[in-house]
DNA sequence: GTTCCAACGCAAGGATCTTGCGCCGAGGCC
DNA sequence: GGCCTCGGCGCAAGATCCTTGCGTTGGAAC
C-alpha cells in the first residue's frame, strides 16, 4: 500500500486534531468532502490509521506523576513474558510498555497519584508481577514532546 | 474542578474512540445527546481533555523501529537544558521526549526506518544536539501496550 | 418550607456525512 | 496513434447528526 502527498496530509491533520469534521479536513488538505471521506475510509480499513483518542490530561485528572520503570525478569521464557505481559495489560497505571533488548528487559511508563501512590503501586503491582527479578525506577521532571507516530514527509509535488 | 461519572465515562469512552458520534457517544454512557453535547464542551474547555489524535501505525507508514535513548548533558544549567529541548522538538524522529532524574538526563522515544536510519538519525540528529555528553541506546522489541492517560476508576454510584 | 441554581431532556433549524452517478485522465494494449 | 479500462474525482440529495433555546426537575442552602 503506498499512500500519496493527499493521505499523508490527512493522517498528519487528523494526528494534531482528531476530531477534525470531513469537511474541515477536506478544505484542509484540498479535496472535495467525498473524496476524503473514501479516503479516510480507506486509511482506516488498510490499518494506516488505526483508531483515534482522546488526549486527556493525566494533571487534570489525578495523574500527574510520570515514572519510568526498567524491569528484568527471572527468565526470558516465552512463557514467562507472556505471564508477565498479560499482567502489565491488566495493570491500569502501566500507560505503556515495551520489550527490550540491552540490559532490562521491559521498559514501562507508569503514571502515579502521587509518590506514596507510587510507592504502593511499585510494592503491590509491579514487584508483584510474575517472575519480576531487578526494577529500577525514574521519575519525569517535564514532558518535552509526547507523540504517538510521525508521518512521514509531504513532497509538494509527491506521488 | 470534579468529575462524576459520567465526564469520566465520556473520557473513557473517547479515550478509546475518540471519532465517536455525539449521538453514540450519549448512548453509551447514558445521557440525552444535548446534556453529553454540553459536559464535552465543558471537559474541552476545562482542559481534562487536550484535543484528540489518530493513531496512526507506524509500521504502515515507514517506521517499524522504535529505539529508547537515555542521554545526558554536559551540563544542566536551564540554558543547556532548553537548547536542547528545542532542538529535541525540531525532530519529527523524537516522538517521546522527558527530562528525567537518576542517572540520565533524558530519555526518548525515537521512531526510525531502519537499523540503518537509526544510526543516521543517531549520528545526524542526537549525537549534534546540544550539550550531549554521554547516550545509551536500546532498541523496542515488541509493543505490549501504549496508552497515553488512564481514567481514575469509575464508582458505579459515584458522584 | 421555600428558594435557587445547576443540569437534564425535548424539539427544531442548520450543518454535516455518505452514497449514487457521471466524468475525466493516466496507463496498458493493440 | 488510437482505443479501452479503471481508479479516482466532484456534484447532488437523502439521511443523519449537532447545537441552541426553552421549560422542567431535583438537590442543597437558608
Amino acid at each position: 500500500m503506498t499512500y500519496d502527498r493527499f493521505d499523508l496530509a490527512i493522517m498528519q491533520a487528523l494526528q494534531r486534531d482528531g476530531r477534525l469534521s470531513n469537511q474541515a479536513l477536506a478544505e484542509r488538505v484540498g479535496l472535495s468532502p467525498s473524496a476524503c471521506s473514501r479516503r479516510l475510509d480507506r486509511l482506516e480499513t488498510t490499518g494506516a490509521i488505526e483508531g483515534y483518542s482522546a488526549r486527556l490530561s493525566s494533571q487534570l485528572l489525578g495523574y500527574p506523576v510520570t515514572v519510568m520503570v526498567n524491569i528484568t525478569l527471572a527468565g526470558q521464557s516465552e512463557k514467562q513474558l507472556a505471564e508477565f505481559e498479560a499482567a502489565v495489560r491488566r495493570c491500569p497505571n502501566v500507560l505503556v510498555c515495551f520489550l527490550m533488548s540491552g540490559e532490562y528487559d521491559y521498559i514501562l511508563r507508569v503514571a502515579a497519584r502521587d509518590l506514596q501512590d507510587f510507592e504502593h503501586i511499585h510494592k503491590t503491582a509491579l514487584s508483584s508481577l510474575p517472575h519480576v527479578a531487578k526494577m529500577n525506577s525514574s521519575f519525569a521532571l517535564r514532558k518535552i514532546t509526547d507523540r504517538s507516530a510521525t508521518v512521514p514527509p509531504i513532497a509538494p509535488g509527491g506521488l
